[in-house]
DNA sequence: GTTCCGCATGAATCGATAG
DNA sequence: ACTATCGATTCATGCGGAA
């Protein structure tokens, strides 16, 4: 089945219930500008999702990137939200196995983020500590993808106040570094900045907002990558949507959203939300077309 | 050449000048506790290491980490210190593959530390931030290793800090952002207070105090992993001892050290300092030994 | 002694330009 | 075309001198 919910400025959501593998068909070449998910982790949520033991992720996931590739754009971007598990003490490699085959199949690695979950669980065990980060693996078709990098700019600290309120001789020219790693510095050029570009470690706090998904990443985590990577009226996909949060940023922050997702429960959860805030935005939304074998939803339909 | 530093209470610094995929040999079979080091990074250091291009990192790495597994104790544990190059816009994958080829060898891939590295460098790129984290691999020999949790306890989160943020601005004790990383040397003040474990993220500043090795990591980082993987009298080994960071702390936490160097200038820069620090806790320091074929330092022994 | 403040420094990377 | 060098980007930290 699937529900388009088109917004003004003709945003529109399109919402998938079904099996990705095959739905991921439905979607053109070349179209998709950013695809950010959080595919079920390895035997991780097996009693909501059936599970996918470690041993096999590889081979069930790269059918899926194969797709994934044909309907990225060239200068789109894929970050994928993963982290591996242990397995009798020892982290599984389908991680980084997944790495390796990804880019057999023609993905560039581009970037490997860090996901710091400011606020994990507390907990240890015998031999391990808790686990407190993610990844957030960067794809690319082609080197040359679009990045719009003063969108995630953060307030420059105090520093630059007490830095630059006096300028010394040195401050005014380049100062070269000395290690011969051509690295230098010049201080004036910071005058007059209010903002700096961040790293590649995001702090953010795990979110238990919806407790309905099981496995929901805060929203901050969606939207910084979207700014990052997207414009108005892009497209942003998300796989494995889940309860729809992806999306859900997608349409508050003016880009088309396409989501799939194998449960109906949680596409239910999406569209219910995704519905209700066109319709707080908008006062006007439209479920243009909803279609499919089996209606799992009561048909929803407001002014 | 080989220089032993015997201080009080039977631990020595024994410290080899030399390439250690030769002067390994020379340690005994499951002697070790721990191994933490920090090989030359692919390419990197090119003046003063020769370089080690990305390609070959795994093939020239291999040997090495077998010698690793042989003196490694059963119950001991290597860190891993790495970070991949970027080349040519994509992240090189020689890490994940040397992981996979260890896991051949029969080393067990158990953790992935990621130290967060406060004060990395400035710069941004058209598409990409600051890389500001690096990973610290734990690999070991079998499950059943040695880990004292306890001794990495950090405050509690925010109550403490917040208590201690009010007790250091009515009594100015001292800067609470350092105890507010939990990994500073400050944690012995809060003894008898809630404390809770750590998480396997690390925040610790890149060092610029040691101005003639260009690659130091913070005392913290070894610090943290002695305190966690061994107790006083245990073994530590550094192959890529560098100017000495890992086995100075060794020594200053009654660890015995086993450095191996290949730079004459480094492997001076750590026998000095070791030497200094072991004159000035001991009164008694013993330098035993000292053979080679070549002398490059002038004798020093002082009683 | 203690606090304050200026200052040099560093496992980097890309694209343009030169050889 | 292919490789080597160069310039640009920009900030937390510890140290040391000053107050």
């Amino acid at each position: 089945m699937t529900s388009i919910i088109r917004h003004m400025k003709q945003i529109e959501s399109r919402l998938i219930l079904g099996d990705c593998t095959k739905e991921l068909v439905t979607i053109k070449d070349n179209s998709v500008n950013l695809i950010f998910t959080s595919p079920p982790y390895a035997d991780s949520r097996s009693q909501t999702y059936g599970g996918v033991s470690p041993d096999k992720y590889v081979e069930w996931f790269l059918p899926i990137t194969k797709e994934l590739l044909r309907v990225l754009k060239p200068d789109g971007t894929f970050v994928l939200n993963i982290k591996e598990k242990v397995v009798n003490g020892e982290r599984h490699t389908y991680v980084i196995d997944l790495i390796q085959a990804m880019r057999e199949q023609g993905w560039l690695w581009t970037e490997e983020f860090i996901w710091h979950k400011k606020n994990s669980y507390p907990g240890k065990w015998p031999n391990r500590f808790r686990d407190s980060w993610e990844r957030l693996l960067q794809f690319n078709k082609t080197r040359k993808f679009n990045m719009y990098q003063e969108e995630v700019m953060v307030p420059m600290g105090e520093w630059a106040n007490r830095r630059l309120k006096n300028l010394s001789e040195t401050d005014k020219v380049r100062d070269p570094s000395r290690v011969g790693s051509g690295f230098g510095k010049k201080i004036s050029n910071w005058i007059g900045r209010e903002k700096a570009y961040p790293t590649n470690v995001l702090h953010m706090a795990t979110e238990t907002r919806n407790k309905s998904h099981s496995a929901v990443f805060p929203e901050d985590l969606p939207e910084w990558f979207i700014k990052l990577f997207t414009k108005q009226g892009d497209w942003v996909l998300d796989p494995f949507m889940g309860s729809g949060t992806t999306i859900r940023v997608a349409q508050n922050m003016k880009r088309n959203g396409i989501g799939i997702e194998i449960l109906p429960e949680y596409f239910q959860l999406a569209q219910k939300d995704i519905m209700a805030r066109a319709n707080s935005q908008l006062k006007q939304p439209v479920l243009l077309e909803k279609k499919g074998k089996y209606e799992t939803t009561k048909p929803k339909r407001r002014n």
